[in-house]
This record gives C-alpha cells, structure tokens and sequence, in this order.
DNA sequence: CTGAAAGCGCTTACAG
DNA sequence: CTGAAAGCGCTTACAG
C-alpha cells in the first residue's frame, strides 16, 4: 500500500471490493441534508473516520418515494461495510426486515432493539422545557412544533403534555401551534417566524413559548421584533450560533452523538457478537437570554 | 431493473462497476463538512441529483494531511463517474496534473482553466459592502477576516482594498483584523466575536465593519451588545438565518451554485467534448438592519 | 434474437 | 516462502 501510493499504482475500488469482499466505506443514510441536526452529527462522524481509513457515503432518502425500499436497495447493494441511518423513522416490522441482511447498523435518532442506537431522550427534553417556563409562574406556555408525524416532534409534545400534568395546569391543544410544516417538516426560520406571529395576534393570551427547533425560535425571535412584544422562548438543538443570539435552549450532544455512533458501529465491525447496546442521552436545559 | 426491484434481486455495486466500468456515482470532495457554505451547496447538489439517478460520495479532505494527495487518490480509485470539488484550492500545477486522469470534474469556489467551473466573484463581493459603507460616509472601516492564505480570503481582501483606493480614503493593515484564525479556518462565531472586541476595545478609533463570513458577522454582533457598542456591520454568504438576525451581507447564489455545477457534470457525462464554462456569479449586497 | 463464454481488476487460497 | 490460477458477481461482445 505505501510502496504503491509512491510509485503511481493504485488499485480500483471496485475491483478491489469485489475480489476482497471488503469495501472500506460506511454508508450514512439521511433524509434530509441541509439540515443542523444533521450537519453536526457528521461532523461528530467525520471526526471518528478521520481517525480510522474509511470512506463515507451519504445517502439521501427521497422523500418523494418510498422510505423503506430506499433504505432496502442501500443494504442490498452491499456497497458499504455497516450504516449509520440518522433520523430514519421506520416501524417495528420494517426493521425487522432490514436485520435480516445482515449488514451493521448504528442507529440515531431512533430506537429498535435489534440495532445498536444513539439518542437522546425528546418527551425528557421537552419536558424540561416546559417545566422550567411553568415554574417560572407562566401559565399560558404554548408550544411552536413541527411535523406532526415525525417522531420526535411527537415525543416532545408528550414531554409537554407531562410537565403540564405534573404542574397540575390544566392545557389545551390549541397551546400547539405550527407553522409551515410542507418544507423541511417545519424545521425553519420561517415556519418559526409564521407561528409566532400567529401566538402574538390571533392568540394573545400566551405568555411564553417552547419551541421543537433552534431555528424556529430564530425565526420567532424576529416575530417578536416585529410584533414588538417579547415572551419568554427556549429552543431545541443548541446549535452553535444559539450561544450568540443569546437562544435559550436543549442541549442535543449531536456531534457526540455522531462521534459515538461511528465508534459503536466500527466496534461491531471488529466484534459482530457484541451485544447491542442503546445509548439514550438526556438533554440539558441552557439558560441565555431569550428566557430572562 | 424494474423487474428487477419487485423480484428482490440486485446487483451489487462492486460487480456491477466493475463489469460496466460504471459507477453511477457522484464524488464530492471538500475540505470541511460543518461549514454552511458547503451545506448549502451540498442542498443545491442534492436538488439535482434527486432528479437522477445517481448516488453520492462525499470525501472529506483531512486538514493534516496533504490536500494534492488526497485528491488525486480519489481520482485514481476511479470509484465515481465523476468530481464536484468544492472549496478545494490548488496550484496551477496541481489541476494540470489532475487533467491527466481524464475524469469529469467541475469546480466550485475555484478557478482553473482547464475545467468547468462555478465561483463567485469574491473581490467584487468585498468591493461592494467596503463601498457602501465608506459611502456612507464611515471613513474607517475594519475587516473581520479569517485565514489569510485562503484564497476566498485574499480576494476579499483585494476588494477591501479597491473600495478604499477608489474611494480615495487611506488605508492601513491595522484595518484587517483576524479572530481565531485555527478552527475551520476563522469561518466561526467565536472568531468573529474576538475579533469584534478587539475592534471595539483596544482599537476604538473604528465606526464600521465588514466581515467574511455571516457566522462571524453573528459572532461580531454578540460582541457589540455585549461592549454596549453597535457600528454598522456587513456579513458575508446570506446563510438563512441572516434574514432572521436583520444581518445586512453579501450573498453567495450557493444552493444556485451547486445545482449548476452538477447540472454541468452531468452534462459533461453526456458530451465530454463540451467547451469548458467558467460561470462567475456576481455576488448582490443585501441591506438588512445591521446597517441601518 | 438468445445464451454461454470471456473479461472487468483485483485478492486469496493453494500448488509447488 | 513464492507465483500462477481461480474466483469475486456482474456486463457485454460474440458465436450460434
């Protein structure tokens, strides 16, 4: 290999994965790219396989068509020695399914037990959220959410339906307000934006705010600007630039996350009986200046 | 292949490439992933592909080995139909070396005459927000800067300088300043917010700004609330939450620019005998409440 | 038009 | 320990 890169020769990736059976590559799979969540767990991957000589592949879900048979094709073309899917949301008997390929898989953001996984508790982190905002003495604490089918969107509605339970205030569902949720399942600025400034005008009695996204909260922050009145807001994600603009929010480890998971699946490269193990991470409820 | 998906058959890609000598595969290459300029032209990428059928590898150039190196090592696995570099800057040399393989490549954020490439005019970029803050009649503006060997970088730095020659206002090196130019190149909120507390405390003597980079504009402006002191500021790319910030900059077409370059790829696929096209996109200076 | 054979560029197990 | 042969799972050019 050293004596090869010095005199020119190289070999050919496929040929050399066909003949050895071996691929050197890890495949992620993703529904959606442009995205935070997922931009700083590949970050946390990149930092693993940095370490290690594997290539990545990045696989991204359509979602004009059909999750599952997209994930399928990826395993049955055997082109990548183990998965990590990241926030790829399937039923019980679809992952089932895709055990019995065979192939190594790391999970994030999502649960199976039949795969290793790596995530972090939603209902928990909403949860908190919610709690902090109720003890502050606001009663009227709305909830700015996304896509209402996406998994972890209905994990924290739970974790925000129990702190209202366990404050003993009473709550209603109009408190859960979205957006436009058709472009990136809600996750945006201005999905944020629109929902604030449906809960600042049409439904004025709210009196603070939790929302299922940083750059919701962003894009909430700016309604308030407008609208000019101002209710306490905590975000979702910590991603980097909610330290500067002073975002109140739940921490998600996502570059550990990535880090972590990349680590896992090597490991059962290297040790396929291993057992599997489920990693659940809990949030962490930051204080700044969006709540003062 | 139709039949193909139903039965539950499928090839597999190592056979596959190899037998055809096809690939059906996309590389990216890029030297930092967490970055929003990669990500949003990534976005533009996947806008393209999702239309085709081609798949997709990213590979990440490590910062501490040699970038030529690793390069030419993706070209020789000839795992891909063909490259889109993104950010990738070599020397004249270099490229010509890299002609040699003869596969497709399209460049973006670069330029080399001997492939199709997609960039932004970066000294133009520069020139605009340096000119329309000296316009205003703010006679010593400071720029934020980042790694200065980067080539985005110094032309930026070149349109700094014109704006103050034409505008017939002296100029002098204290002017550039640099925050914490190690991680990611400078291209960080942190770094942004150094440097702001520089300008406005040991160096008093500044009244506006233009930065290279709206994450370090974010950072700038953390700063300035937190001196108690605003100046008028101008940030760089149009990420999307500038709009949500009120960040007056400098936009970047990137999700355009992806798009186009992988159209471009593809195009070349189809006829490689294709005259080379060098698309310049002129960046557009967005006003938004950070001037005001 | 159909089907069996050759070959893609490697690795690996095996004969010497 | 070395080197030539077989084989990885496909595609394709070619004989029939």
């Amino acid at each position: 290999m050293l004596v090869a890169d010095e005199v020119g020769y190289h070999p050919q990736a496929h040929a050399q994965g066909l003949a050895s059976k071996k691929t050197n590559t890890i495949t992620v799979v993703v529904p959606v790219m442009s995205n935070y969540f997922f931009i700083e767990v590949l970050g946390g991957i990149q930092d693993k396989l940095n370490e290690l000589n594997y290539e990545l592949a990045i696989i991204n879900i359509s979602p004009n068509k059909d999750t599952f048979s997209q994930v399928e094709h990826v395993l049955k073309r055997r082109a990548s020695e183990g998965c990590l899917f990241i926030s790829i949301h399937l039923s019980q008997q679809e992952w089932q399914t895709l055990q019995r390929y065979n192939i190594p898989i790391t999970l994030i953001d999502e649960y199976f037990e039949g795969f290793d996984s790596v995530s972090v508790d939603n209902t928990q982190g909403a949860y908190r959220a919610t709690k902090y905002l109720l003890s502050q003495g606001y009663s009227r604490v709305a909830m700015l959410s996304a896509l209402e089918t996406s998994k972890p969107i209905k994990s924290r509605i739970m974790g925000f339906h129990k702190a209202h339970k366990e404050a003993g205030i009473p709550f209603c569902e109009e408190l859960i307000i979205n957006g436009d949720t058709t472009y990136r399942d809600g996750f945006t600025e201005r999905s944020g934006y629109e929902a604030m400034i449906k809960i600042l005008t049409v439904e004025p009695k709210i009196d603070a705010c939790f929302c299922a996204s940083d750059v919701q909260a962003i894009g909430a922050l700016k309604a308030m600007q407008d609208v000019e009145r101002t209710i306490p807001l905590i975000g979702y994600d910590d991603i980097e630039l909610a330290e500067y603009v002073g975002l109140s929010t739940i921490r998600q480890p996502m570059r550990d996350m990535g880090f972590f998971a990349t680590q896992n699946l090597i490991e059962r490269f290297e040790n396929p009986k291993k057992a599997i193990s489920q990693t659940i991470y809990t949030p962490e409820l930051i204080l700044r200046n969006s709540t003062d």
